[in-house]
DNA sequence: ATTTTAAATGTACTATATACACTTCTAGTT
DNA sequence: AACTAGAAGTGTATATAGTACATTTAAAAT
């Protein structure tokens, strides 16, 4: 007996993952992107990708993508949108979800990303994609913009203890703009959800700069009672 | 020979259509669901849904069941979320991307409603709904309160002409909470995007209340120079 | 003329966002 | 020991936007 569907057509599903990390030193933006080692576009750009299988959720999938690629799991990520159109992979028809991951660059280990192909790029000199991935990378650009702006998701991108000014550089790269350290330090001192640690960063000044750590757990507790997050600039 | 990606499996697609219209008489929001005629779970609640034949895009697909169900098209369509859960359909493995349309009820004929097995039906009083279609209405719900805030897209949930008070009760309807009428008039006007007609409405009170018009050219004229369109009350 | 009902209107206050420049710290140099 | 250099750190005044709030106006019905 057939299956109730079986006259519905099947298709290819696939997962791409636009991987963001970001580089305290460059204080850039970064994607983590694939050079191709098989057919088709060998060679080119891409982003990193998997097929969805039988028995995997398509977050499954992309968590697997991510796992695979670097090596960690518990990863932030987020679906994106999905892209539907019929000639997108001209390999075939191929329907894909994309997700965007953040990731602290610090996390991953060089070698990984070698044996892998990945390679970190800037954003801002990003290498021509293959198929539609340059119009995803747009798409989680503007998300992650968005994002950061209501949601405390840039930590993500820096190591536990950060310094104000590396937190501030790291919205400078997202907003692509310059931001009034006094009134970025005022806002997000405010809330209360930094904890200042006993410790300074030495490498980028004499003076130093001290060290603080995002409070996840205070974050929730204000969140449940109806805090939000603000670091939107206009 | 074999497809170069033949070696990973298929899925069925499908896509779900979380319909939203406005009861302007009702105040109230709705839904426009579907009793299903068919197996499985016939004579149940569902979205309006379908599968992704071969040659059409996600976009397409959706705005073919969107247009088979209501005779519409060029309804505000906008896809919002991707379902890939192994077992969400007990049915077989299918994936559903969830899209979300805003029609005005005063364009739907009853006669196409009654054809399709459709009906309206409140938010606030949802039946139970098959499968995770609940799961993507309250997303649906989240989605439009959101874009409401930020976009002028509550416009084509009413008619071309409409009263400002109209316009209020849409916006209370889906924050589901008052809204100060002086401050929405004002916030609204000062934004310069509504004609005045020189017609009143007439069926809710004695006096009247003037009909406005949406002015899109406007709008896009605007947004293009950077200007943001809120309607954001906290 | 009076009543009734919903539409229409303005102002004072509060909170948030923005613009802006000097002092502090400390390692390294003289 | 004093000086220099370079980044970290800090406060206030102004402008803008958000919020709270009550009376008048219009017109149909009696």
């Amino acid at each position: 007996m057939t299956h109730i569907y079986s006259k519905y057509p099947k298709h290819y599903l696939a997962v791409d993952c636009i991987i963001f990390g970001y580089d305290i030193a460059e204080k850039e933006l970064k994607l983590l992107l694939i050079k191709r080692s098989f057919e088709p576009a060998l060679g080119q750009w891409s982003l990193a990708g998997g097929f969805v299988q039988e028995n995997e959720s398509l977050d499954d999938a992309a968590g697997r993508v991510l796992c695979t690629l670097t090596g960690l799991s518990d990863l932030y990520m987020e679906q994106l949108y999905t892209y539907g159109e019929t000639k997108r992979d001209p390999g075939a028809r191929v329907i894909s979800t994309a997700y965007f991951a953040l990731i602290g660059i610090h996390e991953l280990d060089p070698e990984i990303n070698k044996k892998n192909g990945a390679h970190w790029r800037s954003i801002s000199s990003l290498p021509e994609l293959i198929f539609d991935h340059r119009v995803m990378v747009d798409r989680a650009l503007k998300e992650l913009v968005e994002k950061v702006k209501v949601y405390p998701v840039g930590f993500e991108l820096l190591p536990e203890k950060f310094t104000l000014v590396q937190l501030q550089n790291l919205y400078e790269a997202i907003y692509l703009r310059n931001v009034d350290k006094r009134n970025f330090r005022k806002k997000i001192l405010s809330m209360e959800l930094l904890d200042k640690q006993d410790e300074k960063e030495r490498e980028t000044s004499k003076k130093g700069a001290w060290y603080y750590r995002f409070n996840v757990e205070k974050y929730r507790e204000l969140a449940r009672n109806g805090f939000f997050f603000n670091l939107a600039v206009s």
